[in-house]
DNA sequence: ACCTTAATTGGATTGATTCCGTTTTGTAAA
DNA sequence: TTTACAAAACGGAATCAATCCAATTAAGGT
């Protein structure tokens, strides 16, 4: 999925187009990792000084229900990012530090036989975590 | 692992015996399911009316560091249930409406073949979440 | 250009979690 | 058993992510 397409699916449910929601697709697009709300807003306010946490709430939760990014939660925080191949069901190996990502193919779900007895299944999680080589040792991690 | 063995856990690692301790595992026993703080401050609250929110949120750390309980989060809430079966690696099906569990016995860590490049495994999540039979239809969970 | 409605603002609010100074309690030693 | 010390608990404040809300601004169709 490519910014045209994310706008396009945005316009097709009705949305409007707003230079924000362009920009936060940006940043999304171009740091391809995990971001968590605040950082996300650190950056917008870089262009848009006044952007309030509403608006990146807001357009987060639009953006997870139209499947343009995919969420998920560590160190109590919730985090984001752009929804690497859609077509095809997929986890992730993350990095911690830096929010950076690797796919990975399996899915474990295929080795689960059948509906569990008495339980109506409706989502499941499978992640690994991990430190990226940029983010090992003691320096920064390399945002 | 029973009451007796959680308790002489906390003995061993220094850690002081104390009534509202007992009662707190007491609780994730009975239970044997997934609690949040607030719940198991609720259940302690009838036996100890004063009993604060520092003494749970303390109290479920040290349990969690010694293995005595097992936590994840779903909802935007951490939870916790008694560490079931301490001797073997598991993973759990969750019902997300009473926090009850089944066992998943095979771990997709099997399938990850060696170290991935450049990146170091430091833990990783498998879970299942459903609505248990319990549970289903509209009538309130049955907690 | 106008109108309707959605988007954004900014500030308040919620709710979970943590912090901290004070008091109480468990435990080991006298 | 008493004493002394450190850990545990209390209770209330502080923090922090996330949500809510009334007022304002902007998008997009007519």
């Amino acid at each position: 999925m490519d910014l045209k397409q994310a706008l396009d699916l945005l316009k097709k449910h009705g949305y409007k187009y707003t230079n924000k929601r362009e920009l936060m697709m940006d940043i999304f697009l171009r740091e391809s990792r995990y971001l968590s709300a605040r950082e996300v807003l650190d950056q917008m306010q870089e262009d848009f000084p006044g952007l309030s946490f509403d608006t990146v709430y807001r357009n987060i939760s639009i953006f997870e229900k139209l499947g343009i990014v995919e969420g998920t939660e560590w160190d109590g925080e919730r985090r984001y990012r752009f929804h690497c191949n859609r077509d095809t069901h997929h986890h992730h190996i993350i990095c911690t530090k830096c929010g950076r990502t690797r796919e990975i193919r399996v899915c474990p779900m295929n080795a689960i036989l059948g509906e569990p007895d008495n339980f109506e299944i409706t989502g499941h999680k499978f992640e690994i975590y991990g430190i990226c080589a940029d983010c090992e040792g003691d320096h920064a991690p390399r945002h």
